[in-house]
DNA sequence: AATTCAAATGCATATTATTGCATATATGCA
DNA sequence: TGCATATATGCAATAATATGCATTTGAATT
């Protein structure tokens, strides 16, 4: 029960279903979601890691990179029809499909840059990461 | 999209998904909800507003009664998906079976009145209203 | 009209969630 | 070993949520 309310909380956020269609199309580093969706470093990283916290990820690590995929041979059935039905909900929304549009173009050049229409470095001058966006 | 996690929010919460179980056996009043979970008359009301307000309930007038039950006819595909995954994960529950046995013995007997063990009356002395549990 | 009673709600408080900022951790490379 | 870099996290401020108590609402009965 404690399962299931858990993740029905982490799933009840606009941003972190947001990621999760991202993820259905593809495996994505932290900071291909930071550009997709245009939020800082650290919110990007958190959203993941809730996602991860219940299982519903998985992390693969590559050289510096974090790479999280939806763990797709879930045991639980529950969990799938939980998913299946979400997903469905996320076919008839607008900011999802923008959403997959962007991951197109993003690219794994690390938290300090973001690229805004596929342009500039929006990256402090003092600080590497924790990003200011949102 | 807000529809959605709206659902999901109001489903991610145990008292919540113990009423839902609830109703899934049979339509039922406040004051049962009251007396199957040992909770307050505010809260067993504001479990069942929240249920309603995402468009899961039926309210149906019976003289004093407010009788809420599942609008079964959900004409959201996604809904039902959902619902499904949840029903599934409240089987294995030992939560949601013992309030069904509750249920059984739970009466209409209003809000003043809780039944522990199918015995005594805990209505304060003062108010009739505004139980005291939990 | 006044009373009774089931349910709903305003308010205050307590608990939990979110998020930016700064920093820590960990990995690869020179 | 030391530096650069991608991600994770502690902390603090803010926002959202939950809930008890007291009161109100609205329907039924007298």
């Amino acid at each position: 029960m404690r399962k299931l309310t858990k993740l029905l909380k982490v799933l009840s956020d606009e941003s972190r279903l947001r990621v999760l269609n991202l993820l259905q199309e593809r495996e994505c580093c932290v900071c291909e979601v930071m550009q997709v969706m245009e939020i800082s470093q650290s919110k990007a990283s958190r959203i993941l890691s809730a996602l991860y916290d219940t299982g519903l990820l998985n992390l693969r690590r590559e050289g510096r990179w974090a790479l999280y995929s939806i763990d797709t041979d879930q045991t639980k059935n529950y969990v799938n029809d939980i998913l299946t039905g979400i997903m469905r909900a996320l076919e008839s929304s607008p900011v999802t499909k923008e959403d997959l549009e962007r991951l197109k173009k993003a690219e794994r050049i690390g938290p300090a840059c973001v690229t805004r229409g596929g342009t500039g470095c929006l990256a402090s001058k003092t600080s590497t990461a924790g990003g200011t966006l949102r």
